[in-house]
DNA sequence: TCAATATGGTTACAAATGTAACTGTCAATT
DNA sequence: AATTGACAGTTACATTTGTAACCATATTGA
């Protein structure tokens, strides 16, 4: 039997972790040098903008982070006046969350630039090698859709 | 104008992410629960069971780890007996590292495991989501080769 | 109606991580 | 050679993160 035929190369995981990191880099370099804005803070803001309003167990289960991740985003988000909260009607244990004035204004901000990085990204990958990428996150995220967790 | 044409579920970087936390978990599930490995000291096995010998700084190059996790890793692996470091011949700041008889051990069994989570993800994606997504992250690769930095 | 249990969210503490400063070595310049 | 700057790797410290325990409220069902 040969050593391995196992190549971390064509590892899936490892690849699309490296990517992940890679993609990620440059956009994050705007928010933080821009806004001071951590990637939990980013990321809810972003789920806050693009859905409306939200509990918080919404917002992590949509971004896939850890409730604490949540928890100290909202509470940064809240303390620059970007965020506000809103008991629930019934249940007095859910808060829900929204953006204010001033948070919706920063996120059309952020947005534009998520754009044009996504334009930058399409050419820096080519229209072939974005459009492929893009249906294989999609089969991924099907996957997500049905997956035991 | 309108509010806003962005939609974060589109956004390649917020996909990219949660994809790859995705697929990366129950494979780290696996050498976390079974080897007690964290996933810097995966990372490190790996690519010197796939490379061969190496030093700390190619580990990181490879892997786009942070030199203070190589090290750590590299320490941890070698307090296992897994891993050695012999002296470079010429210069006395770098090490070569290597798998032990052991850890090339380890990293057998543990490719195994990953070989059989690559067929699982490739039926779990369908033989056509696995294929765009491989290519989707060969022109990530591509374009992390040539860019900026 | 009153446990027992589950859920949304926060917090205390421990573990993982990055930044920056450090040690030791090498290479280039004087 | 002595000086300067660069580089491999480690370590101290501060920040970030996850785990587990917690509080408050809601739901179940005995």
């Amino acid at each position: 039997m040969e050593a391995s035929d196992f190549d971390l190369e064509q590892f899936l995981p490892f690849r699309l972790n490296r990517a992940a990191e890679f993609v990620a880099l440059r956009f994050a370099a705007a928010y933080k040098a821009e806004y001071g804005l951590t990637r939990p803070e980013w990321r809810t803001l972003a789920a806050l903008g693009s859905c409306g309003r939200m509990t918080a167990t919404e917002v992590g289960v949509h971004s896939t982070m850890h409730k604490t991740k949540v928890s100290r985003a909202v509470f940064a988000l809240e303390e620059r006046r970007w965020l506000k909260r809103t008991q629930h009607e019934d249940d007095r244990r859910v808060e829900h969350l929204e953006l204010t004035v001033a948070g919706a204004k920063a996120y059309q901000e952020l947005t534009k630039l998520a754009r044009d990085y996504s334009a930058e990204l399409e050419t820096l990958l080519g229209t072939n090698g974005f459009a492929a990428l893009s249906s294989g996150l999609t089969a991924v995220e099907k996957a997500m859709a049905k997956a035991p967790r």
